[in-house]
DNA sequence: TTGTATGCGTTATCAG
DNA sequence: CTGATAACGCATACAA
């Protein structure tokens, strides 16, 4: 099975490559190829199945037509959702997307730059991770494309989309204060990166704007080591006193673990305790009692990076452009 | 920014491009190269920062180093996490993972089989939908490295991987059985699947074998309308009698689905009705009560799937084996 | 021990 | 209107 290129039907044809490329290409605009010419170049590519080798292509023009997109943990379902509709909406302007993951290790995040770059991919969406900032720089430098999705680096500018991270964690521990909670706590992971200091910071200030001075509820547990940590937490709090009548919990996975944690303890969650969560999940859907949540507008991030992207891709838009997407509060 | 490519390592070096390639590549086997221009090589190598071109090296060489898979939902957790362990085991190989989503439609089965064919890829996985067999014979007449998972064509042979789907399907409805059903009904897709037939025959061979005829009790499900087709189809499961008192879902959405309506109509399961499930999630193991389900090998399906079709590509292996895994059943 | 030349499949430039 | 031909970056057979 000969794999058919341009030049098995220029051959068959006894036309030029060049011509064949042409026509393929639908640059055959005003009379440039002759309609004759054109029909038969049409239907014996139809007829042979032919398909363009996308190496070849991508090798004379420069530019192959696809993205790397560098995700801090892909079986989180935040992740994942984000994925797929960058994903999604990248193969309708004709891009593929190539996925990595780097477990937020840095030394993971350079693998895969580095890998990324080797393919060739004419940008890149990412979700950095904490101590990441020397190759952000060296992609600025060398003036590659690039877009921060869902966190950002605070002394590095460039182009990128979060939520509003602050102000809807404000508004969160609003919420929980409203409803007739004294103590809310709050949880988070234990890693210096701006959404997440914005999210802290949100709580805190909500709470002292209350009155509350509560530097000793707030509790950090760590990627890694996430149920554990998480076990311990929540019994530290647990003990305090006055007692914790409420948890705010900072992301998706904590959520989840958070209320795994409750659940073990025997506590009822929305009588024994409140919690409010980041992020939907079928979990919380499906939980007997209503809890509230935070809702990211995570298809309209993926949308904005890659619109951000593909403007510096194809327009050669040097946009530092930062945008703030608005978080959804659902009680 | 100059793009630093074999040629101006060359140049800078005042050697040819053949030794640069040589040496970069490791092939300066039995004193090919001196030690002398080697070092130096390697030196600027570093110095420059140099990446190699794959485009142009999969042009060269006639392979990508890269597969396609081909996966029928993303979004779901099952294929999520399939996802996430061939890429993990591939990025160990060397291959690059292309990830492309039909939502169950051929039609976008063939748009990405040729998409990804157009990007060289070296190879296929795929989760095949229904109404795709002429695609997959196109394929294997052309001798393209294809492994299906999780699903097959009864009528065609290829290499594959699957789990027990009768046998586990039988046990678990055994297992409903045993522990006190009278009326245990079976919900899967509407869908002529191999893997759909399975379990739907594993649950009716499991009944008649308990004395039950139940052809009346198996309920279908769309693929594209489920949550309504869901709370339809348990209506007419409660009003049936004798009374059903437990449900066997066939997979994990629906499994989701199933206790999402069960919940909403005000039932306590494991009390009201038993249920057995398909898949571990979050929100099962979140309940506050257990729920047995059925756990797929997906880790090790992943990595024979990935096995499989490397051994085509490497080693020209034309195996069609068909492996298939144990389920295992979790109480 | 090293360099030259060629070709992978494409597109673009230029000449006819 | 169409055909040669060069070049993209790389690996390799062959020459030196």
């Amino acid at each position: 099975m000969e794999r058919v290129s341009l030049k098995v039907i220029a051959r068959e044809l006894g036309v030029s490559t060049a011509t064949v490329s042409l026509v393929l290409n639908g640059k055959n605009q005003n009379g440039r190829v002759s309609m004759d010419v054109s029909e038969k170049i049409l239907a014996k590519a139809a007829e042979l199945n032919y398909v363009p080798n996308s190496l070849a292509k991508g090798l004379k023009m420069g530019h192959s037509k696809s993205i790397g997109l560098i995700i801090a943990d892909i079986s989180n379902v935040f992740f994942g959702t984000l994925a797929l509709h960058i994903q999604n909406y990248a193969e309708q302007q004709g891009y593929t997307v190539i996925i990595g993951n780097t477990n937020e290790d840095p030394e993971e995040m350079l693998k895969m730059i580095t890998f990324l770059n080797s393919r060739q991919v004419d940008g890149l969406i990412i979700t950095p991770t904490e101590g990441g900032e020397f190759m952000v720089k060296a992609l600025l430098e060398k003036e590659k494309p690039l877009v921060l999705v869902d966190r950002i680096y605070p002394d590095i500018h460039t182009a990128s989309v979060m939520i509003n991270n602050f102000e809807i964690s404000y508004r969160s521990t609003r919420q929980l204060l409203n409803r007739g909670c004294n103590n809310p706590a709050f949880i988070s992971y234990k890693q210096d990166q701006v959404h997440t200091n914005e999210r802290k910071r949100g709580y805190l200030e909500a709470m002292q704007d209350a009155g509350h001075h509560v530097t000793d509820k707030i509790k950090e547990v760590s990627y890694q080591n996430l149920q554990e940590d998480m076990d311990g937490a929540i019994e530290e709090l647990l003990q305090m006193s006055p007692k914790v009548d409420a948890i705010f919990f900072a992301t998706n996975s904590i959520s989840i673990s958070g209320i795994r944690s409750l659940l073990k303890k025997g506590l009822l969650v929305q009588k024994d305790i409140q919690v409010m969560c980041f992020d939907e999940s079928e979990a919380i859907l499906l939980f007997p009692f209503r809890v509230p949540y935070v809702k990211q507008p995570i298809e309209a991030m993926g949308k904005r990076a890659l619109e951000l992207l593909i403007g510096q891709i194809e327009r050669k838009e040097k946009s530092g452009q930062q945008i703030v997407l608005e978080a959804e509060l659902v009680v």
